[in-house]
DNA sequence: GCTCAGTCATAAATTTGTTTATAGCAGACG
DNA sequence: CGTCTGCTATAAACAAATTTATGACTGAGC
C-alpha cells in the first residue's frame, strides 16, 4: 500500500463536513467529479469503503467517522503552518490566532485588541471564541486566555491574576424587588444561572448552597447573555466586578459571596520564538494585568468599608497557585 | 492567497528531512524537477522564500524551519489516520503503534508481543522506542508504556504497578572486586551511570549520595547498553530486579537502596473505541501486571530474609499514586 | 402527478502536473 | 589538473488529473 496524497485527506474532510460531493467541491473550489474521484482513490488506497452513495449525498461509514479527527488534526496543523508562514521569518506582522471564552472575547478583549492594533499595525488577529480548552493542543490557536490553569505539557502558561466574581443586579431590579439581606434571602429572588454547564459554577458556589438547576429561574449557558439579562433587570446573576461596575450594576451581598477566578495566558513553547506571537503574548499579558487590577479596584470600591479587603471568600475551591 | 495543496507540505517536509530535492524525490518516489516545482509553488503560495538554493542542496530559511513542526504534525496525523483506517470499522485486525522506552522495548516487550500475536493474529504491531513522552499527544503512537504518570488531558492512563530498581553486578565482577558493604563503599567501585540524562536518576538516588556525573566511571544514556555493561562485569549499575535476576546478576546492597518506579499504560480516549487498540491495551495491561508481579518476587527473593518486604526505600521521590 | 432543485455517475476535452533528458555548477579524489 | 559524483535548473514529451457537459436518479412542493 502506497501512501495516499495528502490532498485526498483534505477532500475527505470536506466531504465529511458538507455531506455531499457537490457541496464539498464548492467548498474547495473543485468540481464534483474530481471530489468523487478523490474519495474513490482514498477508498482504494485505504482498502476500506468510506461512504455509502445515495442520491441525497454521501453517508459516511464508521471507518470514515473514525478517520475524521485525524483529518481535522491535519487541517489545523496546516492552518497553523500557514499562520506561521504569514509572519515571514521574524517580520513584525502576520496572523495571530487567539482563543478565549465568549465572555472575554466579547466584553474584555475588544478594547485590548484596538490597542494592540495601534501598537502593532502589521499584526492581523483572528479570534476563536469557545469554552473548550483543547484549542492549543490541537494548534487551533496560537495564544489562549483561559480561566483554568492549563495543565498540558509543552505549554507555556503565565498566571495574570485573579478576577473577583459576585452577585449583581441592575438598580431597576433592586428598586422593584428589594435587596436581599443574606444568602437565604436569595431564594425569594429571581436568580440567573447556568443551564447545562453546571460544572463552571461548581467551584464557585459557596458550600452552604445546594447546587441544583432548580435554584435558577432563568437558565442560560452563554455568559454574555447572562450578563445581558442582569443588565436588563431580569434578575440577580454572577458577574465579574469590573464588568458589572462598567455596566452600572450593583453588587449584591459582596461581603458574603466573592469567589476569585484565575486568569491564565498560554501558548505553545515553540511559538514564543515567533516575534509577532511573542509581541501579542506580551501585550495581552500587560493589558490583562491592567484589567485585573481595575477589576480588583472595582471590587474593593463597591464593598462596605468594614470588609474592604481583596481576600477571596470562596477561593480554594477554584484555583491553584502559580 | 489560496490554500496550497496539502501535498506541497509533504514535499516540504521531505526536502527539510533530506536536505536536497533529489534525495527528497527518491524518498517520495517522485522526480527531482517535481520536487523543485513543489517547493517553488509553496514559496509562491506562502509568499515567503523557504530555501536558499545551492549546488550542495537546499538550505532551509528561518521560515522553513519554523514551519517544520507543523508539517510534522500533519505527517503524524496522516500516519494516525492510516493506522486507524487499517483496522477497518471494527475489524479485529489492523496496525497498532506502541511506544515505550528503549529498555522496555528491547528487554520486556518482545516476549509479550509474541504472546499478543498468538492471541490476536490479525494485529500488526509497530514499535516506536524513544524516551520522550510527547508521542501520544502528537498521535505518533496509539499506546504508550511510560515510567512517569502521563499528565495530559484527554489521555486515558492506567497505573500497572511499580518496578523495583537496585544496584546489580555480575558474579564475575563481585568475585574480582569484592562486595561493597555500605553506600560509602560504592566510591571504591566502578559505577555505571547516566551520561547527560541525569534527570532520570534524580528521583532515585538516595538523599545521602550527591548526584554528580563524576560519581560514575562509565557513563552511558542508553539503558540497554547500561545493562549490557553490568552483564559484562564492567561495574555496578542500577537495574530492574526482574531483568537482573533473569540475566543472572547479583543484587548489591538491596536493603539500602531500593527505589520503586511506576509503570503506566496510556492511550488517547478516542482510541479506546477502536476494537484492536482496546485489545492491545488490555493484553499489554495484563502482561505488564504479570511482569510487575514477577519483578516483585525476584526482588523479595534476592533480599536477606530479615528485610523481606516489598516496601520501597526511596519511593516518594518518584511516584505519585494512582 | 408534475416540475424543480438537489444529488451522483460517466465520457470526452482540456488543462495541469510529472517525467525524461540535458546542461551547468561546485567540491572530492587520485 | 582532469574526472567523478553529487546537486540544481531548464525545456520538451508525456501522463495524469481536472473540468465541462451530459444523463439518471430521488424527494420536496405546488
Amino acid at each position: 500500500m502506497t501512501e495516499p496524497d495528502w490532498d485526498l485527506y483534505r477532500s475527505l474532510l470536506a466531504v465529511l463536513d458538507r455531506g455531499s460531493l457537490s457541496a464539498a467541491a464548492r467548498l474547495l473550489g473543485l468540481s464534483q467529479p474530481t471530489l468523487g474521484h478523490h474519495v474513490a482513490a482514498l477508498e482504494m488506497a485505504l482498502g476500506a469503503p468510506l461512504f455509502t452513495r445515495s442520491p441525497k449525498g454521501l453517508v459516511p461509514t464508521e471507518t470514515a467517522l473514525a478517520l475524521r479527527p485525524h483529518a481535522e488534526a491535519m487541517a489545523s496543523a496546516a492552518a497553523a503552518l500557514r499562520r506561521t508562514a504569514s509572519g515571514g521569518a521574524d517580520a513584525p506582522g502576520g496572523v495571530v490566532r487567539v482563543t478565549a471564552s465568549e465572555m472575554v472575547g466579547t466584553v474584555i478583549l475588544p478594547a485590548m485588541i484596538a490597542g494592540l492594533r495601534r501598537a502593532h499595525p502589521g499584526i492581523v488577529l483572528e479570534l476563536s471564541l469557545s469554552d473548550r480548552s483543547e484549542d492549543l493542543l490541537r494548534q487551533e490557536a496560537d495564544i489562549a486566555i483561559r480561566m483554568t490553569r492549563p495543565l498540558q505539557g509543552s505549554l507555556l502558561a503565565r498566571k495574570i491574576g485573579e478576577i473577583g466574581l459576585g452577585f449583581h443586579a441592575s438598580p431597576a431590579y433592586l428598586a422593584r424587588e428589594g435587596r436581599p439581606k443574606d444568602m437565604g434571602d436569595l431564594r425569594h429572588h429571581t436568580l440567573i444561572g447556568p443551564d447545562r454547564d453546571i460544572e463552571t459554577l461548581r467551584g464557585v458556589i459557596p458550600a452552604g448552597l445546594a447546587l441544583t438547576p432548580e435554584m435558577f429561574a432563568i437558565r442560560v449557558d452563554s455568559h454574555v447573555a447572562h450578563l445581558a439579562l442582569v443588565e436588563a433587570g431580569a434578575g440577580i446573576g454572577v458577574c465579574q466586578f469590573g464588568i458589572a461596575a462598567a455596566a452600572g450594576l450593583v453588587p449584591v451581598l459582596p461581603d458574603l459571596f466573592r469567589p476569585m477566578m484565575p486568569v491564565w495566558l498560554a501558548c505553545h513553547e515553540d511559538l514564543r520564538a515567533s516575534r509577532r506571537i511573542a509581541a501579542v503574548f506580551e501585550f495581552l499579558g500587560g493589558a490583562l494585568a491592567d484589567y485585573v487590577a481595575r477589576d480588583a479596584q472595582a471590587m474593593v470600591r463597591t464593598m462596605p468599608p468594614s470588609t474592604r479587603s481583596a481576600a477571596p471568600l470562596v477561593a480554594e475551591a477554584w484555583g491553584e497557585e502559580a
